[in-house]
DNA sequence: CGTCCACAGGAATGACGGGCGG
DNA sequence: CCGCCCGTCATTCCTGTGGACG
């Protein structure tokens, strides 16, 4: 049930297993397949098809003696251009000291191997975005021209995303070159995700201990949150556990609705912990006073400096940390024009204010006001 | 029909701390 | 190893805006 499992079938992905298989094809006759853009939100299985397709291309390219190899790229957590190279080196089985190198050095080291070798290198981005945040697009500008330069292999390039707008910030010569062929990967339907948390089901739980509707409220559930499969698993996987832990002999749908609050409330609680001291002083306000305006939160925010003694930021700066409290899917936030008395954003709570108020409480800082909050 | 409210949100700039790269 | 650069948090100043009100 674990995120990073990699099923061996999966349902309700044929056509992009499909349409990324033929555009491989090439691959197979020793042939440069055209890079690939894959573009899906978070839980459509963009990951876990692009390594299945490879995995079983390695297998059959092995049998019939057509060798390439892959390398598999996360830039989330690779996101400096040393730490790409040095996995796309990996790939193609050359060594590269974790540190010490020029990056300029460790590109003519890949091309060397790859000159010598004749293979082709399929290099999946996945997170894509992440490099090209941090890093710019010059790494990807110089791997799509790399093939210029090579003369006994190719390198072909897949990029995974998840962000829209990641293509329009590409420079256009990397943007036309990456873009050679585009797979969308829609979100899964109610019904789709039900079948998938069947399938595996079937493979992590014991016959008949999942009682009946428990496998369709997980799935309308994750429906609900735009779709993704990987939400849905985890919350099986976790009724599960509380199952499990209470010694219960079967989950019941009970099990899932605590599920779901027990992983909105670390999810919270995990955004909560990294958030700037004036990030939960903010969130503190929104929970005292839900449905409220900027300017009425901006004033309940300063009562709540003053009493703890903290100089507060400047109502421009709450505005924003308005703003990134609702990317970070905490709170909703809406704009209304409100006429003669102005235009402003209404905020409500997306989680339950007691569960926003008890994780605060966490914070040192917060948690004397809090007491005394509640003791009024 | 023009005003003006109550902000939204862009741009320029700065302090500061940590990590990259030479 | 050390300076510099870059990301983050923040300020200041600013222009933009939908519609109730007079």
């Amino acid at each position: 049930m674990r995120p990073d499992y990699i099923p061996d079938e999966l349902p309700h992905r044929d056509e992009q297993i499909s349409k990324i298989s033929s555009i491989l094809a090439p691959l197979l006759r020793g042939e440069k397949p055209n890079n690939i853009f894959i573009y899906g939100l978070t839980g459509t299985g963009k990951t876990a098809v692009v390594k299945y397709v490879l995995l079983k291309f390695k297998e059959y390219a092995t049998k019939i003696g057509r060798d390439f190899n892959y390398s598999y790229v996360n830039c989330r957590y690779d996101d400096t251009t040393y730490r790409v190279l040095a996995k796309l080196a990996e790939g193609i089985g050359v060594k590269i000291p974790f540190t010490g190198l020029s990056t300029s050095e460790v590109f003519n080291r890949i091309i060397t191997a790859l000159d010598s070798l004749s293979t082709s290198l399929v290099v999946v981005l996945d997170e894509i975005d992440f490099l090209v945040k941090k890093r710019g697009d010059e790494l990807l500008y110089r791997l799509t021209r790399i093939n210029e330069e090579l003369k006994g292999s190719k390198i072909t390039i897949i990029g995974v995303t998840n962000d829209v707008k990641f293509m329009e910030r590409l420079d256009p010569r990397v943007k036309s070159s990456l873009g050679e062929e585009e797979v969308i990967f829609p979100p899964y339907d109610a019904i789709q995700l039900e079948d998938i948390l069947l399938h595996r089901a079937s493979k992590a739980f014991k016959p008949g201990v999942l009682d009946e509707g428990v496998i369709s409220l997980c799935a309308s559930i994750a429906a609900k949150e735009h779709g993704d499969a990987r939400r849905a698993l985890d919350l099986l996987r976790v009724s599960g556990e509380l199952a499990e832990r209470e010694g219960a002999s079967k989950v019941v749908r009970d099990h899932v609705l605590r599920a779901r609050m027990e992983i909105e409330r670390d999810r919270v609680a995990e955004v909560i912990k990294t958030l700037p001291l004036h990030g939960k002083l903010v969130l503190l306000s929104l929970a005292i006073n839900p449905g409220g305006t900027t300017g009425e939160v901006y004033n309940i925010y300063r009562d709540i400096c003053k009493s703890l003694a903290v100089e507060p930021v400047t109502q421009r700066r709450v505005s924003d940390i308005i703003s990134e409290l609702d990317m970070l899917g905490i709170i909703n936030t809406r704009i209304v024009n409100r006429g003669r008395y102005g235009k402003t954003r209404v905020i409500n709570l997306n989680t339950d204010s007691e569960t926003l108020i008890k994780v605060l409480s966490e914070e040192r800082k917060i948690e004397a006001f809090i007491k005394n909050l509640r003791s009024r």
